[in-house]
DNA sequence: GAGAATGTTGACCGTGCGGTCAAGTCCGGC
DNA sequence: GCCGGACTTGACCGCACGGTCAACATTCTC
């Protein structure tokens, strides 16, 4: 890995990113060698140490460049929406959208939750997520939209909601994304009750 | 791997499957040697394989068991309940408290989940249980207890709720089970609705 | 066009792993 | 008391992996 990049520099590093992801994804981490990696790619193994200082410093770079993209959707999403229960409605959706669209993405970010190197990194991304829809919530239980409940679980039990409707749309499911969107945002606000 | 076990025999399996699961939740399937476990337990590799094809079929046979463990549970749980929407409740809360004793598995499960070896193995169990809840909602449906939505993806939302707070209130949570049961079970009947 | 900086090559290294096996020990049945 | 099958040992094998590096290529800079 070496500080200056040229323009040649950083279209290498972004394909190796992009081959890592699409390798790590099909394959899973552990069994995709470096070598499966830049032979993708038509190169040298020499290339990859010249942009990554390890195996391990590849994947945390695509853990954060994908949380900081995903991030970057849902704030755009929401905008300027005032109605706390709609802002979690649009950030529900932005979340499925993003996944359906960089499904590479969901298989790592799995894997990375069971490994103890990079679940730190994972949960600072979730945290962070977290503490955004908390703050919705508590939002929207002063003004009484919300039952008065531990915003924290509560943030949980949407989150989760959210990750196995987006593993069940993207590995099991041919539902359109959003039927999938809408009961997922219907489950989250009315529960089971009919 | 043999056919014919001695109880010794039996002993020495049911050590090496104790043994391993608690290496695997520990460090992770693949940092786990072979070496690891028998060291672990004092005694030489050839073990290992005298019980096991490979290092796959323990991890295998370790969700086969847990799988079937969790399942008594809930079915014990359940009983002779009639409610539909009370053996939804039942089964979560039984699903809660059985991750709750055996947290060494929820590791492994969630790493088993991202690795194509065994994902089917997964697969095949998530669907087993999917199953079930699927039949409770459809009861409660007829009941008119329970929105009329695709059922299908009612039971994944439920699934996916009891993940995430299993797993928040394992690795993160100090609070106590049955708060945490008692907002699931809210949240899946409810939803946020205040 | 010299020289520095950036980028690339691929043979090579050490290590640790999953798995094997020939040899031996333990033990129940006869 | 010995036979055979259940069980154990640990040195060993082959190999694939993460990572290194000296040499070479290309491109920038003045």
């Amino acid at each position: 890995m070496r500080r200056k990049l040229t323009p040649r520099g950083r279209e290498r590093r972004d394909q190796l990113m992009e081959c890592g992801a699409r390798l790590f994804a099909e394959r899973g981490y552990h069994p995709t060698s470096v070598a499966d990696v830049v032979a993708a790619l038509g190169v040298g193994k020499g290339v990859f140490y010249w942009y990554f200082a390890s195996k391990e410093e590849l994947l945390t770079e695509l853990l954060k460049a994908s949380n900081h993209d995903l991030r970057k959707r849902q704030q755009q999403a929401i905008g300027e929406e005032a109605d706390p229960v709609r802002r979690i409605e649009l950030g529900i959706r932005a979340s499925l959208g993003w996944f359906a669209e960089h499904r590479e993405y969901f298989a790592i970010i799995q894997f990375a939750a069971t490994d103890e190197t990079f679940a730190p990194v994972l949960a600072r991304n979730r945290e962070i997520a977290i503490a955004d829809t908390i703050r919705h919530l508590k939002d929207g239980i002063v003004d009484g939209r919300i039952a008065d409940r531990d915003p924290a679980l509560l943030a949980h039990a949407i989150h989760g909601v959210v990750a196995e409707l987006t593993r069940h749309s993207l590995v099991e499911g041919n539902l359109p994304l959003d039927e999938v969107a809408d009961l997922c945002v219907a489950f989250c606000l009315e529960g089971l009750a009919g």
